[in-house]
RNA sequence: GGAGGGGUUCCAGAGCGGUCAAAUGGGGCGGGCUGUAAACCCGUUGACUUCGGUCUUCGAAAGUUCGAAUCUUUCCCCCUCCA
């Protein structure tokens, strides 16, 4: 099997393929483009879409080149796939703004400066609005039946729950598929991978180019990730876990990692990481403390930089030992003028953001969840003094797992 | 087009004139145990509070009533069955 193709299948990347056979051939004859294509519904990605990025990633590291292709055009549409209900549709200036967004993170991924394996960027808008209705029912639709169409899960699925599906959403596929032909005429790319549910738009695609151009492309889907509890991956307990930074800090994202179930480390090793699977196969039996660690450390690095992997890493050290005060902590300023007018813990938790209702603070208080340099506070009234603070700030934790530093300046 | 059923707090779902800030389960949060894991146990889960209470919530608006999530009217939205 071809060397690209059996890293995939290692890391647990694989699900299907149109035609794994002659894909297997032809990645070992030639490099190739092969793309994925991003939706731009979200202001950010979050980690949902970490797979497709590694798939790309591998790609590249397999010396062929990654195409991202942006959704400008298709996210006006709105894809089907997976939903039960119309999504809202987006302003103009929304989906601008989200494509330069998104972009940006998948440079983080991707970008290099090899010639050969150099991404390519391109939004599928600057074709699709050009479209003519007429020549394209000419061109393209007559290469779709309804019949067929009828049978693909994302449109069966809505039909059989009797959720209204418009005509609109209906053409989705169609779009996606021509996006494939565009790529593949001005690109030479031969390769789509999505996730398993984008499995019917890849095909469309597929058959497409092959009755348009004889050409022959391939399809390619990773499974959709559930952690060991069963739940999909990508949310936490305080919501998705955003690749940018303005959403979710690096702290933040390496805590993510940290914690995620024993069961899963290993797993998540081979998705997410690039160490060599052989290398992970060695590893495998280490304290599992140390695998999250290393899980965390690799993660943040690839996305965030290797000093704010580190950084994070000191900081998690700090804050969950208990002797030191955690200098390395994310920190939240407060001027001098506002503990002199003498503000209690509940006005200092507001002030540090970590919470926004006095209710849950001071049922927090209550609980013995707040602490202020590692001495529980269990009055709510608590005054916040100057000598608390040592060298210039203190460190406020809520719960086992939020610890901050508030400095005075 | 005809006939029914329904919209309740994060979700599912009970309540069907006062005892309802609203059962129960899930999820979340906090505590305990531990390893920043899982499982388990306990607490908590609208806002504000001088901790006495106060204010805002049960699709939207208007009304009946001393009192409405609960009754009436209109409107909006969903679902099921028939054509």
């Amino acid at each position: 099997m071809n060397k690209f193709l059996k890293e995939f299948k290692d890391r647990g990347y694989f699900y299907q393929c149109t035609n794994e056979k002659e894909l297997s051939a032809l990645l070992d004859k030639n490099k190739i483009q092969g793309y994925i294509g991003f939706d731009c519904t979200a202001e950010s990605l979050h980690v949902g879409s970490l797979l497709q990025i590694m798939c790309l990633r591998l790609l590249q590291k397999n010396g062929h080149r990654p195409i991202v292709l942006l959704g400008g055009g298709t996210t006006r549409i709105g894809d089907p796939s997976g939903k039960d209900k119309t999504r809202k549709i987006l302003s103009e200036k929304e989906i601008e703004k989200n494509i330069k967004n998104i972009q940006n993170i998948l440079k983080k991924f991707l970008e290099n400066n090899d010639p050969n394996t150099k991404p390519i960027f391109v939004n599928n808008y600057t074709w699709l609005k050009n479209l003519n209705y007429i020549s394209f029912l000419r061109d393209i639709g007559k290469h779709f039946t309804i019949n067929r169409m009828l049978t693909f899960d994302s449109v069966k699925l809505r039909l059989d729950r009797e959720q209204s599906l418009s005509y609109m959403e209906f053409n989705y596929m169609i779009l996606q598929a021509y996006d494939f032909l565009e790529l593949n005429k001005k690109e030479n790319c031969v390769l789509q991978i999505g996730g398993s549910d984008q499995w019917g738009n890849i095909v469309n695609g597929v058959e497409l180019i092959k009755r348009y151009s004889n050409n022959q492309t391939f399809g390619l889907t990773t499974p959709l990730i559930t952690l060991a509890t069963g739940a999909k991956m990508g949310k936490s307990e305080n919501g998705a876990i955003w690749l940018d930074e303005k959403y979710l800090s690096a702290y933040d994202y390496w805590q993510f990692w940290r914690n995620v179930d024993d069961r899963d480390v290993v797993k998540f090793l081979k998705m997410f990481t690039d160490i060599e699977t052989k290398e992970i196969e060695n590893i495998k039996n280490n304290n599992i403390n140390e695998l999250k660690i290393l899980l965390a450390n690799k993660t943040t690095s690839m996305l965030h930089g290797e000093k704010a992997a580190n950084k994070a890493e000191l900081a998690a050290k700090e804050a969950f030992s208990g002797s030191l005060l955690g200098s390395n902590l994310p920190k939240v300023n407060i001027t001098s003028k506002q503990i002199d007018k003498k503000i209690n813990i509940v006005e200092l938790i507001l002030i540090s953001k970590l919470e926004n209702s006095k209710s849950e603070i001071r049922r927090l208080v209550k609980g013995k969840a707040i602490k202020i340099n590692n001495n529980v506070i269990t009055d709510e009234k608590f005054e916040i003094k100057k000598d608390l603070f040592k060298e210039n700030y203190l460190k406020l934790s809520i719960g086992k797992k939020r610890h901050i530093k508030i400095e005075i300046n």
